[in-house]
DNA sequence: GTTTAGATCAACT
DNA sequence: GTTGATCTAAACG
């Protein structure tokens, strides 16, 4: 019997929140203010890549503050890995706010409208120039792609929008996704198309 | 065995 | 028209 459990959100889900109005700095002088974001629990969730233990998803085992690149439909996309050494938790960086660097990000992305620039995973990793070759940066190494240090969105935010994951199969109905609420470059709902949810 | 590159298609703008 | 923690297949060790 479920004595009133809802269920505790892991440490991911936190440091997924302190992400929300942090600057991440990509090449080039382009850099984001952080809106929107997805945390992946390691062993305990099945969406996650680090489920399963290999030697690329180890990086995810390594120690926090780097940066984890996955390829999708052609795109890339960042993440951070946010757990101590062991527990492989990263958070997906799923959309942000171009604050500095718009030529560069434009030049990148195309002609588009600014809130559109760091929409959607792919479009944040390809306006911020991350690559595959970014994998593994230390974020807190100034000289590559970085973290700022702190809050630059003027603290954080006021409140904090929660749902599902966007896109995913499995684990479908975790509530892990968090986002800047009012914040144009934050996307939409997409439910995968053959989504399953947890048997627990 | 694992990893990267490309593609498919429902949902979104 | 655009996007994407999916999916398959080729490349690698």
């Amino acid at each position: 019997m479920e004595a009133a459990g809802i269920s505790p959100e892991p440490l991911v889900c936190l440091r997924a929140r302190d992400l929300l109005h942090t600057v991440i700095v990509g090449h080039d002088g382009a850099a984001a203010l952080i809106t929107e974001v997805e945390a992946y629990n390691g062993p305990d969730d099945p969406a996650s890549h680090a489920y399963t233990r290999t030697p690329r998803s180890t990086m995810m085992y390594g120690p926090p503050d780097r940066l984890y690149v996955y390829r999708i439909h052609g795109h890339h996309c960042a993440n951070v890995v946010t757990s101590p050494e062991g527990e492989g938790a990263a958070v997906l960086l799923r959309a942000g706010r171009i604050v500095a660097g718009h030529a560069q990000a434009r030049a990148r992305r195309g002609d588009v409208a600014d809130h559109l620039l760091g929409r959607g995973p792919g479009n944040l990793a390809r306006a911020l120039g991350i690559t595959m070759a970014d994998l593994a940066t230390e974020l807190t190494d100034p000289r590559g792609v970085h973290l700022a240090g702190s809050r630059a969105g003027g603290g954080p935010p006021a409140g904090v929008g929660v749902g599902p994951r966007v896109g995913v199969r499995l684990a479908a109905d975790r509530p892990w996704r968090f986002w800047v609420p009012g914040e144009p470059s934050v996307s939409a709902y997409r439910r995968h198309r053959a989504a399953v949810g947890d048997d627990r």
